[in-house]
DNA sequence: GTCTATATGCAGATAGAC
DNA sequence: GTCTATCTGCATATAGAC
């Protein structure tokens, strides 16, 4: 008998399954439209449930927001950590911004909250998502003095001035233009964009 | 007596200086919070006037932040027609930057319209608005191949892939941020920024 | 043209049956 | 927990006096 409480268990994993579907839909949604913009009825219609059900999950669209938000930046340290031990810190920081390019692709990241953005305020003032803000910062922040030291990301730059510029290239509105422009595949985008964030647009 | 009509002139002088007022405002309210998080009440109580005489002057929410894009691409176009002839082009590219972050700093510009910003579904059915932006495009693409042309801007990046990188980059984030954090004052954040977007992270 | 007051519609959130 | 129906407040836009 190693199933001590079989039904308690499956209620719960259909919960935290519903959940997960209606976090995914929030993002997709957030990744489309602003936060503003983006309506409960939206959310509600995408995963097929009636509204006020929405609420017996989230009482608040602030607090699903923000919750869809945590979700992501768990993924991410999640990926994050998964990086070999070994691969130079520079190649961490790519692959970083290449990871979050592609979630941008897929529809699967709300391009992040900009200054202009209500959803910002509404993060920032959230424990949960500041803190895994800050665990996913000091990690990028080692990588980033690691390369510095090496040589091989601009010494002269601001520590903090690379971390955000990697924050902002992670949701670059160019990937988005050149998307609609259809010129170029997923991958084509994410190379263009990776390089003009390290190497720049002047000739070297 | 050269002067005709003098009391129309003035009363249509005031009435245009009342508009340019409005307009002032609503770039600085859309350069504080999203469109859809802006409303016509915050305009009308920046402006100091009542909700109703706004829209004497402005038919609805979405004419008036078109007609206050498309004043800001009027002063771009002015900006960019005063740059010397004789300046390279790459340099034009760096003042298109500049004028930009600046005017982003002075809270005078609108973060703009990424790809799920309700704004620019808007802005790009205005006529007006598309007309500019193709004109600044153009002016700004011919730049882009003349610099790489010399061999100063990257001649193996896609054109459009700079240009839409450049507007990116004028309505960065990362200006944001750093302004927020009070280390670094507007010069530096603007210095800093221009050197991210032309000469990477990667060292040189 | 400016105002106060109001109409209209929509979105966040809730009530209460099942 | 899910639903339908509803409450509430707010934002766009308008009416009508001055």
């Amino acid at each position: 008998m190693q199933t001590p409480q079989p039904k308690v268990s499956f209620k719960e994993q259909m919960h935290q399954a519903r959940e997960d579907a209606i976090l995914q839909s929030t993002c997709r949604l957030l990744s489309d439209k602003a936060y503003d913009a983006m309506t409960m009825d939206d959310v509600a219609q995408a995963v097929g449930i009636a509204k006020a059900s929405l609420y017996k999950h989230f009482c608040s669209k602030e607090e699903l927001c923000c919750a869809a938000m945590v979700q992501i930046l768990g993924r991410l340290r999640t990926f994050l950590d998964s990086l070999a031990p070994e691969q130079p810190p520079l190649d961490k920081l790519q692959a970083l911004v290449r990871w979050s390019l592609q979630r941008l692709l897929a529809h699967e990241m709300p391009l992040l909250p900009s200054r202009n953005s209500s959803l910002r305020a509404v993060l920032m003032a959230n424990p949960s998502y500041l803190e895994g803000l800050v665990a996913v910062s000091d990690q990028v922040g080692q990588w980033i003095t690691q390369a510095q030291a090496q040589g091989v990301l601009d010494p002269s730059l601001p520590p903090l001035v690379v971390l955000y510029t990697l924050y902002a290239r992670a949701c670059d509105p160019v990937v988005g233009f050149l998307k609609e422009g259809g010129q170029h595949s997923d991958e084509e985008i994410i190379a263009l964009v990776l390089r003009t964030c390290f190497q720049g647009l002047a000739a070297r």
